[in-house]
DNA sequence: AGAGTTTGCTTAAACGTTTAATCGGCCGCA
DNA sequence: TGCGGCCGATTAAACGTTTAAGCAAACTCT
């Protein structure tokens, strides 16, 4: 059985003006050769009737869905709200939805949930990839954001520019040593923001760099990373390379009796939903989701649309290969420098 | 120019064999009258010329597009990754699609939203409510999550027993004076919460609420709660109705030069993503919400295959209307109350 | 005024699927 | 042998849209 209509179409429209769907469809859509009279009186029937089209219709006789699918690797990142929620700002302001595909950390998973994205028929991807993970295999459109390795195809924050952004920030307020705080070091997400970072404070500060990832299969997880020592050394700043990190840098020195920013400064990335509301609010910086998230979704919505330029493995060529400024957030767990008591502790000056 | 096929159709592989698109049809949909060894044979050519069906020809036929809409009062939501998370993995394993709506927090774009995604041709609807929303609206059907206010067609997370367990966790440890610390005085869901905890405390320990949203009214966003204070009057133990504010007690006293868990035990809800990772990692209680979604998409999943019970209103109404108990995750932020030293405060013994 | 062009609409086909209706052949049965 | 029934397939229509092609009438131009 036929499901039963629901809702007005074309032909309901076209016969209770006594015209043809094809006239309808042209008056709606604005394309053919329609009379100007005619139009206002199909679009308040349109209204009247309540129509809205059958996006199941059009896409069988377009080819095209109007949805794009997001592939994550882990939904459960924390950074991943924001990134979703941009991207369905801007795929929803260009008319499209968002089909949404988790891989669950699973990079062979990630495969699989493009492919059932793909075969959903959606017009094109917009790929946070996994580290490690082949993308292209379908012949669909897609935006790559946040892997600066692969060039070309790619949004991503500017992560370089974003450590040089602290690394100024901690320089202007007079810290000599600081202590870059990196998780795994064969990020490299991690290590531009690290390089930003050596690059702005390079002829104000030295800098020294402790990975906690190694250190943890070292000495195991959760470990105390011994930062009250690097304190004790002098060293008066800790940029860490997440809020994470940065929230475990703060606890550990307090813990040890050193106070934050009096006595040492922490800052973070990324800007995390609970940043701004600990006490003391955490100073970091943030990607500008927004932008990305326009960027990769109108290149996408140009490919599609237009046609653009697409290299032979269906990736977006023509992208402006945007590198998205990131802002400082500078809230309270960094302050200048103190050197009122250096007796306090057992730092020597 | 209608699109040039990209790849084979049920037509391809009928000419291929020699058949009908009819049987083709019926072969692999196992419906209707097929000789058992065409069968086979038409699985393999399918395989073979890799056939996809076309999910937008199968759904102008039926009606039925194979995708449900999830709808999120907000995204940014620490919480909403755990729900997508599921939601997506129930959603895909019955085979369907998951197509996101996002509104941002304003309830009137909510329905906006739903609107989208209906005329996007959902067949069913998960909704994650805003306080304050009305839903119905459409006739797909439609699950709620998280809303225990509306009975009959909801799944939520059993909040009351969610605070019992931490209530019973915390008397056990054998505090005396539990602060209990919610946001929004108006919540159902965390009056819940803090109900289930005070009786879970009954008789063993004396509790006092702190309600965040009114004091900042007060004294401004982000101002310093005195939970210092409480601690000084031998409150031991911090119980908030989420692991945001939880983070928040934690820093405060903290910074305060109180030490959780020797001092003040500190628990949380909901153990966000970074719950675990953090340093000390929070005392929670979790919803199951691979469960939660489970119940949400099959009871739709019902609704939508076979014709299930629904009222008037769209609404699904044979649902078991599930609390789903929560479960305890016991960290580092909560332990035994310690009286090494009772005159360090004016506590009694 | 007749030839060509433009205008405003219609006709018809197509996208790929599902499914009701049909149909010839074969079997069993009286 | 004649007939009803089943089996295995086919034919055809339908879902709602877009769009190329066609066509009569009105308009333009020489």
């Amino acid at each position: 059985m036929p499901p039963q209509k629901q809702v007005a179409n074309l032909g309901d429209i076209a016969r209770a003006l006594g015209v043809s769907v094809a006239t309808v469809s042209n008056a709606l859509s604005g394309k053919g050769r329609v009379s100007a009279s005619l139009i206002p009186r199909v679009r308040e029937m349109a209204d009247r009737m309540g129509y809205v089209p059958s996006l199941a219709g059009r896409a069988l006789r377009t080819g095209r869905t109007g949805v794009l699918g997001l592939v994550l690797p882990d939904i459960a990142n924390p950074l991943f709200p924001q990134i979703a929620q941009a991207i369905e700002f801007a795929a929803s302001s260009a008319g499209y939805g968002i089909l949404i595909g988790d891989s669950r950390g699973d990079s062979s998973v990630q495969t699989e949930a493009i492919h059932r994205l793909v075969e959903r028929g959606v017009d094109g991807l917009v790929v946070v990839p996994r580290r490690g993970t082949r993308i292209s295999e379908s012949d669909c459109p897609v935006a790559v954001i946040d892997s600066p390795s692969t060039p070309g195809n790619t949004v991503s924050a500017d992560h370089w520019q974003g450590g040089a952004l602290i690394g100024a920030h901690l320089a202007a307020f007079g810290h000599r040593r600081v202590l870059l705080l990196g998780n795994n070091p064969a990020s490299a997400v991690q290590n531009d923001r690290l390089a930003g970072m050596r690059d702005a404070l390079s002829g104000h500060a030295e800098t020294e760099t402790l990975w906690i990832e190694p250190l943890e299969a070292e000495r195991g997880v959760g470990s105390v990373l011994g930062l009250a020592d690097y304190a004790a050394r002098g060293f008066t700043a800790i940029a860490a390379v997440s809020d994470l990190h940065a929230l475990r840098a703060f606890t550990e020195l307090h813990r040890a009796g050193f106070r934050v920013p009096e006595d040492v400064s922490v800052t973070g990335f990324d800007d995390f939903s609970w940043s701004g509301v600990i006490t003391p609010a955490l100073t970091t910086v943030r990607a500008d989701m927004q932008r990305i998230a326009a960027i990769a979704v109108s290149s996408l919505v140009r490919v599609i649309e237009g046609r653009d330029n697409v290299d032979e493995d269906g990736l977006v060529v023509s992208t402006e290969a945007a590198r998205v400024p990131m802002q400082l957030i500078a809230r309270q767990t960094s302050g200048p420098v103190r050197r009122a008591s250096p007796e306090d502790n057992d730092k020597t000056e």
